[in-house]
RNA sequence: UGUCCGAUGGUGUAACUGGCAACACGCCUGAUUUUGAUUCAGGAAAGUCCAGGUUCGAGCCCUGGUCGGACAACCA
């Protein structure tokens, strides 16, 4: 029958809360920091999130947790927000931890009235020394045991603006021996007299994500408020602040956060290399963000499928980026158009084609899609073929051209190697063959064999375009546990630009969502920054290279 | 010296809650192929961190260890 795919530990999660009735549907929320772009750790996150909801019949918020001011910007927003909807997904509401601060401040207040909340003078150096180690029991601040009136009074002037930066912060009253260290009488609110994107200087006190989180899922009917494993031990404060407010019940469960080999997955990390300049910006083609590896060709639908693969667990985990680019390029096979273009070109004159004469041939779009289109490719007596597509000298095992060696070009003729011509220096010049007028590709009545095709351009029709081939970013495969700067680890031969390459005239056509096969040299895609006439393309990933392997082997 | 989380082929995720350890990537072999791609067929690879225990039977349960990670920002 239908076979059941098993379910993550979060779908029984949900299934069984279905199911016993606790909840009737389900909330979830994805909530980023408006302080960095949207990388692919988030894409496991909004997968997570926004799938639950879809597979079970709920909905998912976009909540941005903007509590602290100094860091967070409008620009972030709008790029995270693009990024999401990007990948496919739409939330139900779009909202603001911000837009709770008025009920967040009238959450404290109830603590203070409760007398678990309470207003402390002590520096943050204080404060850090009153918390004890995770092994020795903190100690009591001086001011732990003002009355509730004067809480009261005290947080209001906080508010008010009466004291400077730094000058008082309001605790929660719980346990300075407590074992879990979040437990010691937490900081939930601190003073910054700084602009907020939102709330511009409204406030001068912001609530720490503490006390902030919980509340705001709580308010939101969250039922399922999802994070990444570092935040368990948040897990039982989360729950002390809504069992003491008496509020909605949201409960929080933790997953495992994405590692990719080869790659830096931490937003600090991240903007440094924006700030330093080793990167063009958040969307280089390089980064790991959503932006980047949208402008290197990466399709939403194959980085869904690959967060589906990739599952969901609570073990520490490093997930080889070759799945990553299996998923894109077994998507982009799919859909891709093929074209020639040739990167490294040498002259190929058909001495036996007619001087002036050129044809037009058709050419297959996409031979994986029965529904695409072909187009016509312009032949002629002289072509462009890649350099690497002969060898003087070839071994045993080579199949495309040689001297006096047959190949077929693809969607033409076959051809054979008669003469190669070179410089004074020994450099080729130009190759000199003779092609064979009945082995025209769909009516080929030559008869002959060849093990080999390859790819070409006419120099006449030819159109010059720009390419810029990727490398990783980063040498060390387990960037997680690697020692020092990631400055000691960039590869400066991350970025190559060749801008001696040549494709066929339908290349001229090209969209900047489009996706294309250049033949044996990997998927690419336009790249949106290309100005005037010159044709910029990323590549996208590269193709499989049995023949580079072969080649290794011996 | 603490508390919490975790441990299954090279990598990641499963195993109907106690019944011959499966799927995917990667790797190897072969076939097809107008690009050494794709596609297809097959294969190698873990006996489940260790030591005990319960049981007819343990990756799943119990006991004790080992190893890895998290936790002491007025960050999230």
């Amino acid at each position: 029958m239908t076979e059941e795919k098993s379910l993550n530990f979060l779908e029984e999660i949900v299934e069984n809360d279905l199911k016993s009735g606790k909840y009737k549907s389900i909330i979830t929320r994805f909530p980023p920091e408006p302080n960095g772009y949207l990388h692919m750790g988030h894409a496991k996150s909004i997968c997570l999130n926004f799938g639950l909801a879809l597979k079970y019949g709920g909905k998912t918020n976009l909540r941005f947790d903007d509590t602290n001011p100094v860091t967070e910007e409008t620009e972030y927003v709008d790029s995270i927000k693009g990024d999401i909807q990007w990948l496919g997904f739409q939330w139900a509401e779009e909202l603001y931890a911000s837009d709770y601060f008025e009920k967040l401040f009238e959450f404290a207040n109830v603590l203070i009235k409760k007398g678990l909340a309470y207003v402390d003078d002590s520096t943050s150096e204080e404060i850090a020394l009153q918390k004890g180690t995770p092994t020795k029991a903190g100690t009591e601040s001086p001011f732990r045991n003002r009355s509730i009136e004067e809480n009261l009074e005290l947080f209001a002037s906080m508010r008010a603006g009466k004291y400077k930066d730094g000058e008082k912060v309001l605790r929660a009253k719980i346990d300075m021996g407590h074992i879990n260290m979040h437990m010691r009488d937490p900081i939930m609110y601190r003073i910054k007299h700084a602009h907020h994107h939102r709330t511009g200087n409204a406030w001068c006190i912001y609530p720490m994500y503490d006390f902030a989180h919980g509340q705001s899922d709580a308010i939101e009917n969250i039922t399922h408020s999802i994070c990444t494993l570092e935040f368990i031990p948040h897990r039982e404060l989360y729950d002390w602040f809504i069992n003491n407010l008496e509020i909605y019940p949201s409960h929080q469960y933790e997953f495992a956060r994405l590692n990719l080999t080869y790659t830096v997955m931490s937003k600090r990390k991240l903007l440094q290399l924006v700030n330093e300049g080793h990167v063009s910006g958040w969307d280089d083609p390089r980064m790991p963000t959503l932006s980047g590896v949208r402008r290197r060709g990466y399709t939403p639908e194959s980085i869904r499928d690959f967060c589906e693969r990739i599952g969901v667990a609570k073990r520490e985990n490093l997930i080889d980026v070759g799945l990553l680019e299996f998923c894109v390029r077994e998507h982009l096979n799919k859909i891709a158009l093929r074209r020639m273009v040739v990167f490294d070109p040498v002259k190929v004159t058909l001495t036996n084609y007619p001087e002036g004469k050129s044809e037009m041939l058709p050419g297959e779009d996409n031979p994986e899609d029965p529904a695409a289109a072909s187009r016509d490719i312009p032949f002629s007596r002289e072509l462009y073929i890649e350099a690497e597509d002969f060898m003087e000298v070839a071994p045993k095992k080579y199949f495309r051209l040689a001297p006096g060696q047959m190949v077929r070009l693809k969607s033409a003729y076959i051809i054979k190697c008669d003469e190669v011509v070179k410089d004074a220096d020994g450099k080729i010049r130009e190759l000199r063959c003779s092609y064979v007028p009945e082995s025209k590709s769909g009516s080929d009545t030559s008869g002959i064999q060849v093990k080999g095709t390859i790819h070409w351009v006419s120099v006449a029709h030819a159109v010059k375009i720009t390419t810029r081939m990727y490398d990783r970013l980063f040498k060390v495969e387990d960037l997680g546990s690697a020692e020092g700067d990631f400055k000691d680890y960039l590869n400066p031969d991350s970025l190559q630009v060749m801008d001696n390459v040549y494709a066929e005239p339908a290349i001229r056509s090209a969209g900047t969502t489009d996706r294309y096969q250049f033949l044996r040299k990997g998927y690419f895609t336009l790249d949106p920054d290309a100005k005037g006439d010159t044709l910029i393309f990323n590549r996208t990933v590269t193709l499989r290279d049995m023949w580079a392997k072969e080649t290794k082997k011996h």
